[in-house]
DNA sequence: GATCTCACG
DNA sequence: GACGTACGTGAGATCC
């Protein structure tokens, strides 16, 4: 299974064009008349449907559209009057099955573009060209030879009704010359079809030989008087202008204006059920019984919640742009029953909650927006005060708190909805409305979220806050908070924000909140990711959401006494290094630190960083003292000052007055790789790696009665590599559970394990992690402290070793390059946007990245499929333990003294079990507890 | 707001 | 051979 999630074909970037209205007069003839049951005549729409259909279940392309002519006048007309004039009305059966066609296209989901005062050929002609700068192949499905200029260069024809690919030689067949010259042959031959007069007496034969010989049709024109045949120079002459002209409506325009960009033309899934209505309605037995067919093939389905009732034809097109907006701002008790009914009905609602601040478990609810459609959308304000003036005089009468609907009331009303098994909520970073709503009493579910959609989409591409996607996908700039609320001193709580300004932001959050729901929501599938989705993210919400509400108990007098001792200690060491130094000065400023040390003190070895800074970090100070007593005072005084500011002084302050606990903000989707972050404050840093900064583990403490359970994973992702990269040595060794990095340094540098010194054991570790990271010789050197020669034969012998760990990197990186992510073993997909970077260095980084990205990854997906099954392992076995935090390869517990070796027992077994049944590692997980008072104890 | 330094896995 | 190096984070302090 090692290298599966390496081997996936490159989706084919490609853009199908559909010349609809070509397509329907072709189809009408070739097809033998068909009715449906109320006498419609339908052989064209079944033509279309069946082509479509065909398109859609072959297509290797990531983007598709359907054009069509929009009215009879283009500014053809204005160039030539008589242009189109003679055409025949269409046949009368022909007629009712031009908008029969438009609904099909709407019903397969596919975007339907036309565009007034342009024919279809000049849309085509546009998206081609901008396709071709995205660098796409473009296919345009059409065998009209009116289209034929635009064969070449990446853009090819294929005729619809006989299935043949039209390329520049089928062009130079029909023509005579390439596709680059059809333009000036049929400026010349005319066409009598479309009423081109080109030049009398000429047709597409002589045409294409007077191209030939005078290269295009200006020097032909101008060189008109060499032509031997009389006749035909006589008319070249006389018809100068009227071939210009005929160039003029031959030529198509690709610089039409699009209301729909390219990117907006992608692939989305049909709805079935509409789909099949759709056939059904017309009596396509055969396409209705090659989409059940389908179906069945597919598994899937079923599983999505009903679509609105009015939901638009084109989703794509409207969420692109709406076409209207209107933001409703509800204070009446009947209006709010009006949207959940609305919302109930329709099955799938985005919400979104405006609050006092940024963590969900001590800001106010102070409103909630929902929206239905794209441009709709109501801001129902439940807690907004009297908006504060800037003058007025003690004697006015206090402003007056706006109407509201009773915050009670209203979330009453609101509960059954969001609650309602049948209508999905949908939430940009739905962990805050969960938690938010979890403390009013309202348990949201079933819930999706854009934002781990776009994360499991395209997780480290770019970021995943709303204001960005709707950038990004929609070309629509937010209204920001600081726009409504000001920033800086000046600064508000929304719940001070009028009305009017506080409805156009929050509805407008909804709003977008659903249009990249409808957007995003689809390519899951299509990336073959919505049960990556589905399994893992999805389902994480409430748990982390659950774990935000825990929180951890944490002992102020602790760390108060800490922050005391800190402070007394700091000033010790100040006094030593003001003496050590020869002045006072700010230790806080590395500048002058650098200055003092090296200026001053005049030490040897001061590097300046391209700011022209000395560095000063711990790795130089190191190396300094034996040089000199006073960088080992400045590391002291360094440590000491961190702990104190960042964690016994800022703890502090995170404590929340009401439950007495610190309540840390999970980041769903922050990292590259799938991890986690933490931050307000950041748990997953606490110290460790010191004794003294052990003591603020001290701090964080369990409940009377209960203790702390700490489960970590043992060398998850060295285990991940000894898998993925085929190490049978480093495999075999974790089944035998011997010493890891000694067995490697056995196996690399041929020492016996039985004779393994420190030293060579601290190298094969190093090398083990260096791996991780995406090895360089130089990065292992500056770790051991060794030549980066010496460094470089390390790996090279790791390398002869274990040969799978160049394959997996070799490939890794390949992987990235072909498609600019590289996956996990549970499909994850980890994007590298720098592999392709012209700077040697960026594109080195972003290798090791790649490298880096599925080891780290596989770890974080697998104790997140830990930490989903946990909470309901425990409940299942009665046990009322509470999981409370997560730091990348550990849980920790708050656990009732009396429950200890059951919890402790089971959850090892889940996190163990973790990465059944979806695949066995060869390798077994092993997840080791401890047990204490403390997080320290529990170490 | 950028930069430096340092805490963690 | 260039280029500047281990992977992933968040926070506090300083300085512009």
């Amino acid at each position: 299974m090692s290298d599966a999630p390496l081997d996936t074909p490159a989706a084919r970037n490609a853009l199908y064009l559909v010349d609809g209205s070509g397509y329907i007069f072709r189809a009408y003839h070739a097809l033998p008349p068909m009715t449906r049951a109320d006498g419609t005549p339908v052989n064209a729409v079944f033509g279309f449907s069946a082509m479509l259909m065909k398109l859609v279940e072959e297509i290797d392309a990531q983007h598709l559209a359907v054009i069509f002519d929009s009215a009879r006048e283009t500014f053809r007309n204005e160039i030539y009057p008589a242009y189109k004039a003679q055409r025949p009305e269409p046949p009368e059966d022909l007629r009712p099955q031009f908008a029969l066609i438009r609904d099909a296209v709407r019903a397969f989901n596919v975007p339907c573009i036309e565009m007034p005062g342009f024919e279809a050929d000049d849309l085509i002609a546009t998206y081609a060209r901008h396709a071709r700068k995205q660098g796409m192949e473009v296919v345009i499905v059409s065998s009209d030879k009116d289209l034929m200029q635009l064969v070449g260069d990446g853009v090819t024809m294929l005729d619809p009704i006989k299935n043949k690919p039209i390329g520049p030689a089928e062009v130079m067949e029909k023509f005579g010359v390439p596709p680059a010259k059809v333009v000036d042959v049929q400026s010349l031959a005319g066409d009598s079809v479309d009423n081109v007069p080109g030049v009398p007496g000429i047709g597409v034969k002589t045409a294409a030989q007077l191209i030939e010989e005078y290269g295009d049709l200006e020097s032909l024109l101008a060189r008109a008087s060499e032509i031997k045949q009389p006749k035909r120079r006589e008319s070249l002459i006389e018809y100068a202008e009227q071939a210009r002209i005929s160039r003029e409506l031959v030529k198509l325009r690709d610089d039409v204006p699009l209301e729909v960009p390219v990117n907006g033309l992608e692939v989305r899934d049909p709805e079935h059920a509409t789909l099949l209505a759709f056939f059904e309605e017309n009596n396509f037995k055969r396409l209705v019984a090659r989409l059940t067919a389908l179906e069945a093939m597919a598994g899937h389905g079923g599983n999505q919640p009903p679509a609105g009732g009015s939901a638009p034809a084109n989703p794509q097109a409207a969420e692109l742009a709406p076409a209207q907006k209107s933001y409703e701002t509800v204070v009446e008790e009947a209006d709010l029953v009006r949207w959940i009914a609305a919302a109930t009905e329709a099955g799938c609602v985005s919400v979104d909650t405006e609050t006092t601040g940024l963590n969900p478990m001590s800001a106010e609810l102070v409103g909630v927006s929902l929206s239905l459609e794209a441009g709709r959308a109501c801001y129902v304000p439940l807690a907004h005060g009297a908006t504060p003036v800037g003058q007025g005089s003690l004697l006015d009468a206090p402003p007056a708190r706006p109407k509201q609907i009773d915050k009670q009331r209203a979330l009453a009303l609101l509960k059954p909805m969001l609650e309602d098994p049948s209508v999905l909520k949908v939430g940009h970073n739905m962990k805050y409305d969960w938690v938010m709503f979890r403390r009013q009493g309202i348990d949201v579910a079933p819930i999706d979220d854009s934002m781990l959609i776009s994360y499991v989409l395209e997780g480290g591409a770019h970021g995943h806050g709303m204001d960005e996607l709707s950038e990004l996908h929609l070309g629509h700039k937010t209204i920001t908070f600081k726009e409504i609320a000001g920033s800086g001193k000046d600064q508000v709580t929304f719940d001070q924000v009028p009305l009017d300004r506080a409805t156009d932001y929050a509805a407008e959050d909804a709003d977008v909140t659903g249009r990249l729901h409808r957007l995003l929501k689809p390519r899951l599938r299509e990336s073959g990711l919505l049960t990556f989705y589905e399994t893992i993210e999805r389902p994480l919400v409430p748990i982390i959401g659950q774990m935000e509400r825990e929180g951890i108990k944490v002992d102020r007098e602790v760390l108060a006494e800490m922050s005391t001792d800190f402070a007394r200690r700091m000033g010790e060491y100040e006094i030593e290094i003001y003496k050590l130094a020869g002045r006072e000065f700010n230790i806080g400023s590395p500048k002058q630190l650098g200055e003092i040390l090296f200026d001053e003190i005049g030490l040897q070895g001061g590097k300046k960083g391209k700011t022209g800074a000395y560095a000063t970090g711990a790795d130089i100070l190191e190396s300094l003292a034996v040089q000199h007593e006073l960088p080992a005072r400045i590391l002291e005084w360094r440590q000491i000052a961190k702990l104190k500011s960042t964690y016994a002084d800022a703890l502090v302050g995170q404590i929340n007055p009401e439950t007495g606990r610190v309540h840390t903000c999970f980041a769903m989707a922050a990292t590259s790789t799938g991890r986690l972050s933490s931050s307000d404050p950041n748990v997953q840093n606490i110290p460790i790696r010191t004794e003294e900064g052990r003591r603020i583990r001290r701090a964080f403490i369990a409940e009377k009665g209960h203790k702390l359970l700490s489960v970590d994973y043992s060398q998850v992702e060295l285990r991940i590599v000894a898998d993925i990269g085929g190490l049978e040595a480093l495999r075999q060794a974790f089944r035998d559970g011997i010493d890891i990095h000694a067995m490697t340094a056995s196996q690399v540098f041929g020492v016996p394990l039985d004779q393994m010194d420190p030293m060579t054991r601290r190298k094969a570790k190093a090398i083990n992690f260096g791996i991780i990271y995406g090895i360089s010789g130089f990065g292992l050197a500056r770790q051991l402290g060794v030549e980066p020669g010496e460094a470089a034969a390390y790996i090279r012998a790791y390398f002869e070793r274990y040969p799978g760990i160049r394959d997996y990197m070799d490939k890794a990186k390949e992987e990235a390059r072909r498609q600019g992510f590289v996956r996990t073993l549970f499909g994850r997909q980890c994007h590298v946007p720098g592999i392709a970077d012209k700077n040697p260095a960026r594109r080195a980084f972003a290798e090791r990245q790649a490298i880096n990205a599925p080891i780290q990854g596989t770890a974080a997906d697998i104790i997140k499929r830990a930490m989903i099954r946990i909470p309901a392992a425990l409940a299942q076995a009665g046990l009322s333990a509470r999981m409370l935090l997560q730091v990348h390869d550990e849980l920790l517990f708050e656990v009732p003294e009396a429950e200890l070796d059951a919890t402790s027992a089971l959850v090892r077994e889940v996190m163990e079990g973790a990465t059944r049944p979806v695949l066995d590692l060869a390798v077994p997980l092993v997840a080791e507890a401890g047990v204490g008072d403390s997080w320290d104890q529990a170490h």
